[in-house]
DNA sequence: GATTAAAATTGACGCGCCGTCAATAATGAC
DNA sequence: GTCATTATTGACGGCGCGTCAATTTTAATC
């Protein structure tokens, strides 16, 4: 076992702290808030050493995205391990999405800066494989799910429709959802159910819509997302997912 | 009628090009190849003089924003005029997005910065109203079609559901397909069906699964698409909308 | 056409931020 | 204790935003 000399600790105590501080900033005021000095200051070393953990500010983006993703694909991969119907499975990933947004919900902020093409394109090759690789295997998690479905014969879908329609439309619809909901204007509120329902609502009607049984007019799935908290999340308080807001 | 002095027309005429500019800059390279100093070389203008018509640079995207917006919400309320059953005119409405986007490719990377609270907290009040104003017509043309179809029983939502749920899910769709598209990694792009047709589908899918009659097993969606290019915005040629693409 | 008040235009300035780099300090191997 | 390697610093060049006092242009009036 490689065993750290203090310097080595310093090290990876600093980056920890950047990446904090860094966090911190985008979350009270998104991209703009974002500064390199600023960072430095408050860590209490020079620029030229954040420097030397981050190769520009988009790297720093870049980083939180994968630290951060890896968590949520982590959270996919469990809930596609779900023990259920299939549709309760692929049910399991809208409810792993509610439970991670609740624990991270700066991560759609840096999502969204982080997609823009412009953010990787100068990041290190490295970096970009990485979040390449990431991304991968949380779709291949959720494709199995629908290949399953389609092999158990829960989902029937017409002629020249790929298996990955299904997840696009419900990954259209989380995106859609939290892009949203992130610009807290009010007109646009609407007389909408509270949050995460509307969502949740949407879920059932696409899946509904390409025939995925059992449909929901036959399943009780809110006691299914109970038992998925229970089953596949039982470190999260299901108080604190706070699924009715 | 006040006729304009040759200066007014000026001034008129620079803000139009302003805006062009502008326009262009964000369309090649996001919200960071925007520049007010580049702006004014390119106008041949001073700075000052851009300062006379926009009092910072969010106030150029909201009022890009706005612009394309304004056009948004008139091919909306066209879409929503057009004569056919209640599902036609919602899918007129998703058949007018699109023709839209062919027209502005740019409007979803201005819509995604100028959604960002953070813009228009930077503007005047009087164009945040005009914002709001144009969202609120927008909303409202859609829900008038929702509300329709519940009376002529088309559609019957469960307890508890509001009109604007239905909508709520179209435009999450629009809004996700819209951002996953915009940045083009291939590796998202996975085996899905080309463009626009995997945002139809989940369109159909949703609307089936809302119960909204006819269902797509029972009517030829693809044919009321064409109907409604010719009927409802004649001057587009179906060609350029790329629907295969 | 001359006069003049109001309006428009200019560009230099202060400030903040990014990323670099030569100079300096700390580390640890021998 | 010596010295090569590695880490740290902060001043610097460059760019962009938004301001403002000084200057020019406009157009209304005599």
């Amino acid at each position: 076992m490689p065993t750290l000399t203090p310097k080595q600790r310093e090290i990876v105590g600093r980056e920890r702290k950047i990446l904090d501080v860094a966090r911190g900033m985008i979350l009270e005021g998104g991209h703009g808030a974002l500064s390199m000095d600023r960072i430095a200051e408050e860590i209490d070393y020079s620029k030229g050493t954040v420097y030397q953990h981050f190769s520009s500010k988009e790297d720093v983006v870049a980083a939180l995205f994968i630290e951060t993703c890896a968590q949520r694909t982590a959270m996919f991969q469990r809930a596609c391990a779900f023990r259920g119907t299939t549709r309760e499975r692929v049910t399991a990933i809208g409810v792993a999405d509610r439970l991670f947004v609740t624990r991270h919900p700066d991560h759609f902020r840096i999502e969204n800066l982080a997609d823009l093409d412009i953010v990787f394109s100068k990041t290190s090759t490295q970096r970009q494989e990485m979040r390449n690789r990431i991304k991968k295997s949380m779709m291949q998690a959720m494709d199995r799910v629908v290949a399953e479905a389609v092999s158990a014969g829960d989902l029937e879908l017409a002629e020249g429709v790929p298996h990955c329609q299904v997840l696009y439309g419900l990954w259209s619809l989380s995106v859609g959802h939290h892009t949203i909901r992130s610009s807290r204007d009010p007109s646009e509120q609407m007389a909408l159910l509270p949050g995460w329902l509307s969502l949740w609502q949407n879920y059932l009607a696409l899946l509904d819509g390409y025939g995925w049984t059992p449909l929901s007019t036959q399943w009780d799935y809110l006691a299914s997302r109970d038992r998925i908290v229970a089953e596949a999340f039982p470190e999260f308080d299901p108080e604190d997912a706070q699924f009715d807001r």
